[in-house]
DNA sequence: AGTAATCCCTGGCAGC
DNA sequence: TGCTGCCAGGGATTAC
């Protein structure tokens, strides 16, 4: 679609409700569906008419990824606004351009190839070990692959697989079809309880991070293994070690992951 | 058809 | 002070 397409589709619409399937956002509008994905360094946020905005950039330790103590002035990374009839807006900043936006007539959202693929939603009521076994059935090659994939399962990118794989105490190139019953079973409690734990502590990993005074935000603090690497596992104590799947890099324990 | 590599893009950082 | 190579929360596309 041409961006004066996207624009004209958009002009006047009404956003009727905001919705999430895996990673992507869906915003239903009056007439047809917004949606959009925030690719790795994609920032969406709420630009209030009024408040000042800040010219202050604060790195985050671990990923380096930028963020703002308040809303931020538009930037040459600022790819999309949506301007509200308040005055308002929302702001799409993205540095690396690995997220996209799409408009799509009434309903065919849902058709499209890269939504359609996508599995169970780990904290829907969907989720159950019957379908979880299904989504799995015949499938082959390394796990962590797989979770990445988005297709048994949506949601889960390369800090969460990490962080599952590890409660769940199994190797992430280990392979599907040499999965044990009980791991599968450890892998099938361990996704939507890494998540839940993840967003009780401020919605994502990084989004209450506080920079001014050089502390770690409270969501960095739950992982157990992603920028771990050289640290000692919590549950065993072993070193974790570093490797590369699925062309990620990706932590795991030698001692209790097998 | 299913799995595995390649590519898209900018920026921070370590090492020289 | 630069320069180079490598790394970074993802997935669409191409190759096998």
């Amino acid at each position: 679609m041409k961006p004066e397409d996207f624009i004209r589709g958009l002009k006047g619409r009404r956003i009727r409700s905001l919705d999430r399937r895996g990673k992507y956002l869906i915003f239903q509008l009056d007439k047809g569906t917004l949606v959009g994905h925030l690719g790795m360094t994609g920032q969406l946020t709420y630009w209030r008419k009024g408040i000042k905005d800040s010219p202050v950039f604060v790195k985050h330790p671990l990923t380096g990824l930028q963020k703002t103590p308040s809303q931020h002035a538009i930037d040459k990374h600022t790819h999309l606004l949506l301007n509200l009839d308040n005055g308002d807006r929302l702001q799409y900043r993205d540095i690396r351009q690995f997220g996209h936006w799409r408009l799509f007539k009434k309903d065919e959202w849902s058709l499209h190839p890269s939504l359609k693929k996508l599995g169970l939603e780990p904290l829907g009521p969907q989720y159950t070990w019957a379908r979880f076994q299904t989504a799995f059935a015949g499938r082959r090659g390394k796990i962590k692959a797989l979770l990445l994939s988005q297709g048994p399962v949506a949601g889960l990118g390369n800090i969460y697989a990490d962080e599952a794989l590890h409660a769940a105490g199994i190797l992430p190139m280990k392979r599907a079809e040499n999965l044990t019953g009980p791991q599968w079973r450890a892998l099938f409690r361990a996704i939507p309880r890494v998540l839940k734990k993840a967003l009780s502590r401020g919605g994502t990993t990084f989004s209450d991070f506080r920079g001014a005074d050089g502390r770690p935000g409270r969501g960095a603090r739950v992982l157990r293994v992603y920028g771990r690497f050289g640290k000692k596992c919590f549950r065993c104590g072993a070193g974790l070690k570093k490797t590369r799947v699925s062309q990620r890099t990706t932590v795991y324990c030698p001692g209790c992951q097998k």
